[in-house]
DNA sequence: CCAGTAGGTTCTGTTTTAGAACTCACTTTT
DNA sequence: AAAAGTGAGTTCTAAAACAGAACCTACTGG
């Protein structure tokens, strides 16, 4: 099987890869999350090569996670803003984030913080289930197959 | 920069894709998760090349994600298991479920489902900040430089 | 002895990536 | 007006990664 034919699979996680787990792809999203939504500002930043940065952002655009909008006339140039659904995707980083604070560890410092817009602390996220109001853990939850195909 | 030099970034979600963030690499870890734990048995269901799944087992093994634990003798053969750090992703994991199965729907079923342990309900993850108890959302945060360096 | 099984490794050709150079459409400086 | 600069790409070449098939190894069971 290969890697691009990942679109249409029952998996949710399988299909997330097909959007966001082209190499880079997810730096890029993070990126114009932060605020760097300019194709220089982009490649500084992360020093990928400009031919890949080009690739994902068209990708991105296409999958309705970057929009595409002006920020300038003679000559038009273009910003990358998040959409909604990249929005959405803030807390899956944030729980991210926190798994690698945990088990990644590093003595460098976090480039960016979360923090909770009225408080303005960092934020302490922890996956819950909405159902219950407990905590997700590998001990509080059970895995099943769900009688059905592939992925 | 290359792929390969992401190991000592600062950014936690850098750190992350160096270690998950091959292709194929997070959706061995969930099949191993859901209990498919031999080299075959892997490459069956995701009907990856053989060599690929060979080199990412022996990657998730070094970061300290998979065990390789023998399963028979004569011949000795091994079985994947993932370890404390990989389990801790399944919340992780489940927050980017829920965000496929609003932003990335299909027809197909999910192959797997997350029940609570006690209730064997399917559970609705939700990404909440510990310190205040408030779901986390795009709007409900704020993203700040921590003045520093690279990524 | 032969076939079968599980878990790899090796081989060949195709894609993808990395890095540098180049293009294009303008604006600003000299 | 010519030259230099800016921002956003595209193009080029070489290196690395991937896909798929074939092969190898260490056994078991008939």
């Amino acid at each position: 099987m290969k890697w691009t034919d990942l679109t249409n699979e029952g998996c949710s996680v399988a299909r997330t890869m097909s959007v966001l787990g082209d190499r880079w792809t997810l730096l890029i999203l993070r990126d114009t999350l932060f605020g760097i939504r300019r194709f220089d500002d982009i490649q500084k930043r992360l020093k990928i090569t400009r031919h890949v940065l080009s690739d994902r952002l068209k990708r991105l655009e296409t999958h309705g996670l970057l929009e595409r909008k002006p920020y300038q006339e003679r000559p038009t140039r273009y910003e990358y803003h998040p959409t909604q659904a990249a929005r959405d995707f803030v807390p899956v980083m944030q729980a991210m984030t926190a798994w690698a604070q945990t088990h990644l560890p590093t003595e460098k410092s976090e480039p960016y913080r979360f923090l909770d817009r009225e408080t303005r602390h960092p934020t302490n996220p922890k996956v819950i289930d909405a159902n219950t109001g407990a905590e997700i853990t590998s001990k509080s939850i059970w895995v099943e197959a769900n009688r059905s195909s592939s992925n």
